[in-house]
DNA sequence: CGAGGTCTTGACCTCCCTCAAGCCTTGTGG
DNA sequence: CCACAAGGCTTGAGGGAGGTCAAGACCTCG
C-alpha cells in the first residue's frame, strides 16, 4: 500500500484531464474546456500500481479518490471472520474510493489485478474546486448516485438470480464496458480468477467454472482459461432479458 | 413507532431542522446553528404519505430528496420481468432519493409501509445551499458514501451468508436503529411483511418464517406475527459476530 | 362476519455447495 | 532453457440448505 504511493513516474509527467482520452468516461464529463484545465491542476501525476498491490485498504485514512488510467482493479470488503466479498471490478476511466468520499476512512480495499496506472485526486483540492465549479460538484453527486444504483443492481443480482443468469449479466456487463473503451466486445481476457468472479457474484469458484463450461457446450462462448470469446451474444442477452443487472 | 406519530405538534408548522428532534440523525448533523437556520428555508413543510402510496417511483423526474419524519418506508427496484428486490427500509431521520441525487431520474421506488410524514428537500435549493455551506456539501458526500457502504454490506450479506445469519443481522440492525431513536431495542413491531424481509435478504418468505420459528424455539426471540421480542441478544450477536452486515 | 391477504408448517425436490482428484498454466530457480 | 512447484482450473460424486408447492390457520379490515 505505502509502496504504491511512493513510486514516482520516471519523467514525472502530470496527468492532464484536458487531453486525456478517457475524459468521456471519467470525472471531467460535462465540464467546459476551461473548467477542465482547472481540474488538471487538482490532479496528481500518474501513479503506477503493481499487480497484487493495494492502492488503499479498508480503514486507511481517506485522502484521495483514484481514477483508473490503465489496468484493472478489484475492490473487496473483508468481514472480521475473514470472509471476503468482491464489491466491484474497475477499469480505465472509473473512479475508486467514492465509498469514502467526504469521510475519513476508506470503506473497502482496492487491489490491482494487473500492473496499473491511476490518477490521484486529492480530496481537499477536489472539494474546493467543486465549490467553485457547480458543474463539477453536481457531477460528483452524479457519480456517487450512479455507484449506489450499481450496488443496488448487484443486490438484485445476488438476491434474485440464478447462477446462470448472474454469470450472463457479468459477461454482458464486461463486454459492454470493453466496447465503451474501444476494445472488442466479443473477445477479451478476464483479469480476475474464477474465485474472484464467484465472490462478486455470490457463488463458488466451481460453480463459475461449471457454468462457463455449460455456456461453452451451448455454443454461447468459447473459454480458454481467462480468454473469453463471445459467440452468441443474442442468447446471452436473452437469458438476461428483464434483469436489471450491473450497469457501470 | 406509532407512539412517535403522536408527538407531532398539533399546530402543524413548517418543518424546521433547527428545532427538529431528529437533527442528530438527519441531514443537519454537524452544521452550526446559523447554517441550520439557512437549511430551514430550503425545506418544504411536512408531507403526509399514506400507507401503500409511493413517494416516488423508479423513472420519476428527480426533484427532491426526502427525509422520513415519522413512519416507515421500503425502497424497491423492479426488473423488467417483474422481479422485485427490496433495497432498503427507512425510518425516522433517514434520507431517501440519494441514488438519484444529481441525476434526473429516480433509481428506485419508495413506498410507505404505514402512514408517514416526510420532509421534502428540493434539489436545486439544496444544491445552491451546499455550494454556500461547505460543511453541508461535505455532509451530503458523507451521506452518499455511507449509503454506498451500506449497500456493499448488503452485498456481503447476500453473497456470503446463510439464511440464519442474514435474519440475525437484520434483527440486530433493526434493533439498533430503534434504540438510536429512543424506542425499545428489545421489543418492536415489524412494519414489513415476511415477503418484503425475504426480498431484502435474498430468501423466500417461507424461509423467513421458518427461521423466525427456529429462533423462537431456541429461545432467542418471541414472535407473534409482526410483534418481535428479543430475548437473547447475546446469542444473536454471537451468530452475527464477524459479519459486517447492514450498518445504517 | 366474511374475504383476502398474511403467516406457518409439512413434504418434496433442485440447485448449488462441498470434497476430492487430476490437469493446466505460470512463474521461478537451478 | 528446462523442471518443478504452486496456484488456478475443470470435472465428478454426493449431500444439504433453501426453494417450491400445498394446505390450513390466523389476522385485519371493509
Amino acid at each position: 500500500m505505502s509502496a504504491a504511493r511512493e513510486i514516482i513516474p520516471i519523467h514525472a509527467l502530470k496527468a492532464v484531464c484536458s487531453t486525456c482520452s478517457l475524459q468521456e468516461l471519467c470525472l471531467p464529463l460535462g465540464l467546459a474546456q476551461e473548467e477542465m484545465v482547472q481540474l488538471d491542476d487538482a490532479i496528481n501525476q500518474r501513479m503506477p500500481v503493481r499487480r497484487g498491490e493495494a492502492l488503499f485498504r479498508l480503514g486507511d485514512a481517506f485522502r484521495s479518490l483514484y481514477a483508473v488510467r490503465t489496468g484493472f482493479f478489484k475492490t473487496v470488503v473483508v468481514s472480521e471472520d475473514g470472509r471476503e466479498q468482491v464489491t466491484g471490478f474497475h477499469m480505465a476511466g472509473e473512479l475508486m474510493g467514492l465509498d469514502a468520499f467526504g469521510t475519513d476512512q476508506h470503506g473497502c480495499t482496492a487491489i490491482a489485478l494487473e500492473d496499473c496506472e491511476v490518477c490521484e485526486l486529492p480530496y481537499h483540492r477536489l472539494e474546493n474546486l467543486a465549490l467553485e465549479i457547480p458543474a463539477l460538484n453536481r457531477h460528483l453527486y452524479k457519480l456517487m448516485s450512479r455507484e449506489i444504483i450499481r450496488d443496488q443492481g448487484a443486490m438484485l443480482l445476488l438476491g434474485n438470480m440464478r447462477a446462470e443468469e448472474r454469470l450472463a449479466v457479468f459477461l454482458l456487463n464486461l463486454s459492454q464496458r470493453m466496447a465503451a473503451r474501444g476494445f472488442s466486445s466479443r473477445q477479451f481476457v478476464l483479469r480476475m480468477t474464477r474465485e474472484e468472479i464467484g465472490s462478486y457474484l455470490g457463488m463458488k469458484l466451481e460453480t463459475v467454472s461449471r457454468t462457463f463450461s455449460r455456456f461453452q457446450q451451448d455454443g454461447w462462448i468459447k473459454v480458454q482459461g481467462k480468454q473469453i470469446e463471445v459467440l452468441d451474444l443474442a442468447a446471452i442477452k436473452q437469458l438476461v432479458s428483464g434483469c436489471i443487472g450491473l450497469q457501470h
